[in-house]
RNA sequence: CGGGGCGUAGCGCAGUCCGGUUAGCGCGCUUGCUUUGGGAGCAAGAGGCCCUGGGUUCGAAUCCCAGCGCCCCGACCA
């Protein structure tokens, strides 16, 4: 329960954040190190993430299943950049049954190896081909430095994996599945995502290309939100996935993955978030709207209650998430901020003076205090509050994508860069060469994010050596 | 794994330097009454292996030794 108030995000970002996913009742701390308890609260907002993302995965053509937990050790060895990638985060099992294994088992830290094992022992022809498969489940990576949702140790998230035929194939799918992710992010989340290819430092362990939805926080710092992944026939190699194609010639599949994870609830909160709480998208939003009742008396109850209750049955039954506060123990103002701690995108306070007026006041969340307020008639309310959600949304995507422009900039040259990655992110040409990379790594602490899709239709020159260059890049320090 | 901080009621802390009867405070919790349009008030209650083990002492939350755990800042990462 929201007891007190929040630090400000101006005075300390970090722990604005750590209160605030404590007192929305998002998650607690798990009793192992690094692990999170999802609460109800939390876990009703990623079930609405997961089921955009599922529609939009099953639209698709791929469908679900389920691997193990477990994977043998020896499989992480195939792989040469996977087993350099992930050895330093395993969590092992060396005993079962009282017993020390044979082989040791590790606790998937990501499905890449069990998968492909799996698949070479499915795919035996081009007409088996494309396996479009999805799970959703957990992973545990053994992290040094944790943060509730940006970085546990457990986390929930879907990984897909596909194989396919041709190379071409396999590059569609992963630029198929990041449009994915786009969608949901900017239409679902209100996450103004900017798409673009990893650099060779920041692709992911195995990967032939990665690409990723990168996010600004409200304090400017970058999160990646989710990756898709071209492995080309590495992990093929690696398993042995191979089919027979059309002219009976013996070939390798084309492998891709891709993984968004409860991260996406940090991004929500960073991007969204005010002093005086969450802020949620009207179409995440576990609760959309809140019905608070206010009255003095039994008398004034039981008239209040009346055109509650009356309203209540009319929201639910035109399919807002609504929710009744009948608590009689705290005061309607605690039950505000109680709220706006949580989020809640609508408010409806309906008291005394509502019922003689049929009206109620409603509260939207994404403005603050009196400027949000409005008293509407009770006749039509199932139509006021929709388009109300409809505003919200729209205003939310639109104040984070103002946020994100605003603080995006264009150096003229290296000394500038130093300072802009400070506070916002640069989209500066880059040589793609690693020694530059590290540099502003070494300076700035800014990493590349991704090299953006969009392009300008001439090249430049690379802000740190000087040489040409083709493509520009987003510096900025990250999660 | 380096640097720093901390383990005392469900949570947040004081008390530890300088050992001494019954270990306190705030919030929360329980019960009752009054409240309820922006974080209510009063009253009465419940709740403690003072992180663990060993030592010093007539006596340890307090001093000494060892261990365990957690948090923050770095290196590593979705």
């Amino acid at each position: 329960m929201a007891d007190e108030k929040l630090p400000t995000r101006a005075e300390n970002f970090a722990e604005w954040y750590n209160q605030l996913v404590l007192k929305a009742d998002l998650a607690d701390y798990a009793p192992v190190r690094g692990c999170m308890v999802v609460k109800p609260y939390g876990w009703a907002l990623w079930e609405n993430c997961m089921s955009a993302l599922d529609k939009r995965f099953k639209e698709t053509g791929h469908v679900n299943a389920a691997f193990p937990t477990l994977i043998p050790m020896s499989f992480f060895e195939k792989e040469k950049e996977h087993v350099e990638g992930f050895s330093p985060e395993l969590a092992v099992v060396t005993h079962g049954g009282g017993e020390k294994l044979e082989e040791p088992l590790v606790v998937r830290p990501t499905s890449e190896t069990i998968i492909g094992y799996m698949y070479s022992k499915w795919i035996k022809s081009w007409r088996d081909l494309p396996v479009l498969i999805n799970q959703w489940g957990s992973v545990l990576r053994w992290e040094l430095r944790t943060k509730l949702f940006l970085r546990t140790a457990e986390f929930y998230w879907q990984e897909g994996h596909t194989a396919h035929a041709t190379a071409e194939e396999a590059k569609e799918e992963m630029f198929r599945i990041l449009d994915a992710y786009t969608d949901f992010a900017v239409n679902e989340a209100a996450l103004p995502v900017i798409k673009g290819q990893k650099s060779e430092t920041e692709r992911f362990a195995g990967a032939q290309i990665t690409t990723s939805i990168e996010g600004m926080m409200q304090d400017k710092r970058a999160l990646q939100s989710a990756t898709s992944h071209y492995f080309g026939q590495n992990f093929a190699k690696a398993f042995e996935i191979q089919f027979v194609d059309q002219n009976n010639t013996l070939q390798f599949c084309e492998t891709t993955s891709w993984g968004l994870s409860t991260r996406m609830i940090g991004a929500i909160i960073m991007t969204h978030g005010d002093d005086q709480g969450l802020v949620l998208p009207p179409r995440l939003a576990p609760i959309q709207a809140v019905i608070v009742p206010i009255y003095k008396n039994d008398d004034e109850k039981s008239r209040v209650m009346a055109v509650a209750d009356r309203v209540f049955m009319e929201l639910k039954a035109a399919g807002i998430r609504i929710k009744m506060d009948d608590r009689e123990n705290v005061s309607s103002g605690f039950k505000f901020n109680d709220w706006e701690m949580r989020g809640v995108p609508v408010r409806v306070e309906i008291g005394p003076k509502d019922v003689e007026k049929n009206s109620v006041a409603l509260a939207r969340r994404d403005k603050p205090g009196r400027e949000g307020k409005s008293f509407v008639q009770q006749a039509g309310l199932v139509d006021t509050i929709n388009q109300l959600l409809v505003d919200i949304q729209a205003s939310l995507l639109k104040r984070a994508t103002e946020y994100r422009d605003a603080n995006i900039h264009d150096p003229k040259d290296y000394e500038e860069l130093k300072q802009v990655v400070q506070d916002g992110w640069a989209l500066s040409y880059w040589c793609e060469s690693k020694e530059c990379e590290a540099k502003v790594k070494e300076d700035t602490k800014a990493t590349t994010r991704n090299i953006p899709f969009e392009q300008p239709d001439h090249g430049g020159t690379c802000i740190v050596c000087g040489k040409p260059s083709k493509r520009k890049v987003y510096f900025a320090k990250a999660y």
